[in-house]
RNA sequence: GGAAGCGUGGCAGAGUGGACGAAUGCGCCGCACUUGAAAUGCGGUAAGCUGUUAAAGGCUUCAGAGGUUCGAAUCCUCUCGCUUCCGCCA
């Protein structure tokens, strides 16, 4: 959510994020019914403000002159009663509209249509090359490699839980284990507070993050009226609604385990064989709400970012970080890295992170603030980032670690969680 | 699933129809005292909207929504949450 009076303010900056997000907003529209919206408010609260006089001054009265006075009142009242039902109207307008403003890009941001518009910034490590010693073969795809070894079983995945079902098995199940615990491990040292969040989370969180209202189409929802949440980002902004808290206890920084169900509405012919799109998985992020201040959230985005590639080097992945063009951002979104890793069946990257800041459009939503330095109260930024995701991970973690034979190197970091070298 | 109770400011906790945006304490801020600190004393200290150069003023908010009433933190209904007891359960 925006701020009513930035928007007022900023109306040509508005309508430039939309169109670059390429988002249908019309900014016109919302100027239109908030003007109706504050003239209808200034009359109720004026006739609000007689009846509250009129009333104080009857519990002083007796007699005849009380009983003409609330007579009075009460026709007052009727006038009110109406008038609070047209302005009740409006507001609801309003909010809905307000709900699906878009928060706006930094300019450096790029144009772009699609994710293939994402701009590559900067690449770790190279492309595995096979085809020439010490790796003289062609790689086989995650799927043949895993099936192989006993780590996945895609088949019985179907006959259990449908479409995108799946089970991970023997090494494939430890392997998914140590990646995560390497990855929360790393993350504690550095000072993130471990969770385990919730994946059953009620509407309002949902509302706040952006995920809701636009985007229901991919989201679960229960007999409940609970959701399953897609991302642990949801539960972890939820966690501190309403609050006001301290500078001093700022910047809050979370790492966060949490099973992610995704409907997956939109993509019904993509990535349809394998581990890559699911609609159940496991995943660990990055959560921060820091001072309300562009620098600081950009420095922290920055520092998730970096985060996330260092467990990537750790595990050896080669990996290249792209900046999403306008129409791969969300409607919150103020600019967002993706780190994608190489996938040498695919000989492309593909997506594994996902890093985005905010800036106040999420804790304004969930009216999470702080109290500065000058005892002034503030919505303070949020950002998010992928750690890990289990399975996506490990299609580029074991197709770079594939040896000739069709065994498997683990990567030095995660031996101790296995306790052994090789996958076979 | 059954029964009972509870939800008030940053926190604790009074308040059962008008004098209550709300006692008191803690916390926090300022001042005084002190070489400094502690202790003590005095004063200040909820949020949102509206309005304004700034203010004053106005409106709203006592979990949320609705209702009764001229008037609701207080009475009624529903929802949400929490606590305790019973049942069930990894």
């Amino acid at each position: 959510m925006l701020d009513i009076k930035f928007i007022r303010e900023h109306l040509d900056l508005v309508k430039e994020a939309a169109r670059k997000k390429r988002i249908d907003f019309d900014v016109d529209k919302l100027i239109e019914v908030d003007d109706r919206r504050l003239k209808l408010l200034k009359e109720v609260e004026e006739m609000r403000a007689r009846q509250n006089t009129a009333s104080d001054k009857i519990a002083q009265m007796s007699g005849d002159e009380r009983q003409d006075a609330i007579n009075e009142v009460k026709k007052l009242k009727e006038e009110l009663t109406t008038s609070e039902g047209a302005l009740k109207i409006i507001e609801k307008e309003w909010e809905e509209m307000m709900l699906l403003a878009p928060n706006v890009p930094d300019p450096s941001v790029p144009e772009g249509e699609s994710d293939a518009d994402n701009v590559e910034v900067r690449k770790w490590g190279e492309p595995t090359k096979f085809g020439s010693p010490p790796r003289d073969f062609e790689p086989k795809g995650h799927i043949e490699l895993m099936e192989k070894l006993g780590l996945v079983d895609l088949e019985r995945g179907a006959k259990v839980a449908g479409f995108r079902g799946y089970f991970l098995k023997g090494d494939g199940a430890m392997l998914a284990f140590a990646v995560m615990q390497f990855t929360l491990e790393k993350l504690a040292e550095q000072g993130f507070e471990p969770f385990i969040a919730p994946s059953l989370v009620r509407e309002d969180s949902f509302l706040g993050t952006g995920w809701l209202p636009q985007g229901k189409d991919e989201i679960y929802k229960t007999q409940d009226d609970l959701y399953l949440a897609g991302t642990a980002e949801v539960p972890m902004m939820g966690f501190h609604k309403d609050e006001i808290l301290r500078e001093e206890d700022l910047p809050k920084t979370y790492v966060a385990f949490s099973p992610c169900f995704r409907r997956e509405a939109g993509s019904y012919g993509k990535d349809t064989k394998g581990i890559y799109r699911l609609h159940e998985f496991m995943k660990i992020e990055q959560i921060v709400l820091c001072e309300a201040d562009h620098q600081e959230s950009v420095k922290w985005h920055e520092e998730i970012t970096r985060n996330s590639e260092n467990i990537m080097q750790a595990l050896k992945i080669p990996y290249r970080v792209v900046v999403n063009c306008g129409a791969d951002l969300g409607l919150g979104q103020v600019k967002k890295y993706d780190i994608e890793a190489w996938v040498p069946s695919w000989k492309r990257y593909g997506e594994t992170h996902s890093s985005s800041y905010f800036h106040d459009f999420q804790t304004r939503r969930l009216n999470i603030r702080y109290k500065d330095k000058e005892g002034k109260i503030r919505f303070a930024h949020s950002l998010n980032n992928t750690a890990i995701a289990v399975p996506r991970i490990l299609i580029s973690l074991l197709e770079n670690y594939q040896q000739k034979d069709g065994t498997v190197i683990v990567p030095e970091v995660l031996r101790k969680y296995l306790g052994k070298d090789i996958i076979s």
